[in-house]
DNA sequence: TTGTACGCGTTATCAA
DNA sequence: TTGATAACGCGTACAA
């Protein structure tokens, strides 16, 4: 294990002052053009690498950004990750990981730590299992900027990019509605989630808009997990006759490849006794049988417009606060019938 | 935006020194339970958080760990993230994340990044198309340990964690052997990347060690992505009729959904005409019809065990440099035909 | 163009 | 048990 390289090891390496390291370093104009180089040279040969802790310290900027996601397994975050990475890798800055595994503590312990490692801003999609938002109205109050990505809160004072689930809810289950289904139940997710309330309006402005009745027995109490889909699918099969519907929009891809399980399960034809949409896309939509009808939420371009508002917020103190919604195309397969 | 409260804030605001608040902060023996008390108060009360990189600049430790992934789509370095995050997060380190994006100089970046940002150690899966191991061996003069997940190379010195390449592509192909094919393909990956040459390998031992012969005109080049296998299988079936093999030994998943997916396009029956079997149980094998016989590539224990690696490697300075070997579990679905 | 002094926020060391 | 001082590696401000 070798000791780490200084700057001043390398200006003594050839008599100058560790000034002139850190201006050859940082492309300063006030630095003769041969010493430059004999200094690039000396970095070189030494194996010199800047110590960005050190910088920092003096700079007070880290140029990194820290980010909390709520799980690892769904296809979804990598991607949105993936999308975060371009921008910030694109502006200089790097990214600094953490995961509240849908965990309230975990969440808190992650944001303390991208605090204490002086991230230059958050972002961030919380847990789903939010009782009130007091909390994060308390982010607004950070040091530092803060942008919601995929869950977000609205006034609360803090700019947010996600997809405009009212409406594309609106859309899937219009979808349907033109498609002469009448009996439209839904599968719900968490109550407390603002995108699951959200995109349950959608579905009942949907209704309301072309005259169908709202009925509390077609909604289901459901979560955003294959399982949470199938429980309440097998519930619902074993109820009243009169409670099934023709088809189903559900909260999510994994609750509607979960419900389509049971209904799989319990011989009814898919589109053909029940249809069922999701909403999110799945990597599975397209494989399951059979193919899922759903709304392609733009994870990568959720990353991209969520990273460069947080960079935005960063660079200029008096960026705007914006919930910023994203359209999520419909993506027409087999489960809808038509 | 608030100014950041310091030590030396909290221990004015009370009337003692830094000093004090630090032995506070960190649990220190040498402090009066009461005046710890009184700082840790005027630590919530001022909402002071630690300053990580002043901490880290004295210390000489960030308590932090790099990593590099060559890419995010695919769903196993998400789960291998996960297995690393699960032990850094316990072992009370944070995760710096890197990406390469299967680039050369992207790679080198993120080396450069992790090491300017003085993590205590690096994991690392390497970029795909690796002419020579050269590079990899300077990893070993490094400053910091370094641990290799998934994609490794052996005998440079340096510790890696993956799975049992050579024996498990045995595993698959003697599976084949044993429900009576006879005509074996191979859908080989890229030339320069260790695991491929050990697949490849596995797959002609097995042969050999039941007396078949190993044919070279039924090992295809291809790539380990879908387009890859869907290609190599094309130009096979526009090929001579005798180099159609009766079943097909995949390099990886990916590439055995692409093969599969001209296969149903030719109107091949899979697995009565031709079976085929992959490798990593990508999460679409099992919804693909018919679902993939393939090999489970433990994602989240590689990350568990590299990350363990690693931790005792920047832990103990003589942790001994080792090749961990897991196995993975073969999964036996439709397309092997048994 | 180059160098010197100082400070960033924290901790190790030694003295009180 | 507590405090003063120096140091970590770098950049800002100023002087030479």
């Amino acid at each position: 294990m070798k000791k780490k390289v200084t700057g001043k090891d390398v200006a003594k390496a050839i008599g100058v002052s560790a000034m002139t390291v850190s201006r050859a370093l940082n492309n300063s104009p006030h630095i003769d053009e041969t010493t430059k180089k004999r200094v690039l040279n000396a970095m070189y040969n030494l194996g010199y690498t800047p110590n960005h802790i050190a910088r920092s310290l003096v700079l007070k900027r880290t140029y990194t950004i820290g980010v909390v996601i709520p799980e690892f397994t769904h296809s979804f975050f990598p991607e949105v990750i993936r999308g975060i990475e371009e921008v910030v890798n694109n502006s200089g800055y790097r990214l600094l990981l953490t995961h509240s595994a849908e965990n309230h503590k975990q969440e808190q312990a992650a944001l303390s730590t991208l605090r204490q490692n002086r991230v230059d801003g958050i972002l961030i999609s919380t847990i789903q299992n939010v009782k009130s938002n007091k909390y994060y109205r308390e982010l607004r109050n950070l040091d530092i900027p803060v942008v919601f990505f995929d869950r977000y809160f609205r006034n609360i004072g803090v700019s947010s990019v996600g997809v405009n689930d009212r409406k594309c809810s609106y859309k899937i289950t219009e979808h349907l509605i033109q498609h002469k289904y009448r009996k439209i139940g839904y599968l719900a997710g968490h109550k407390n989630i603002y995108i699951a309330q959200q995109r349950k309006k959608g579905y009942q402005q949907a209704l309301n808009d072309y005259g169908l009745p709202i009925v509390e027995n077609l909604i289901l109490d459901s979560g955003f997990h294959e399982e949470d889909g199938y429980k309440a699918v097998k519930k619902l099969l074993n109820g009243k006759k009169k409670n099934i519907p023709r088809g189903i929009v559900a909260v999510n891809d994994p609750a509607a490849i979960g419900a389509l399980q049971a209904l799989n399960e319990n011989g009814i034809e898919v589109p053909d006794d029940i249809a069922i949409v999701g909403f999110s896309n799945d990597i599975r939509g397209e494989l399951i049988q059979p193919p899922l009808t759903t709304l392609d939420q733009p994870a990568y371009e959720i990353g991209v417009r969520a990273a460069k508002k947080l960079i935005a917020h960063i660079t200029n103190e008096s960026e705007p606060v914006e919930q910023i919604l994203i359209d999520a195309p419909l993506i027409i397969r087999k489960t809808c019938g038509c």
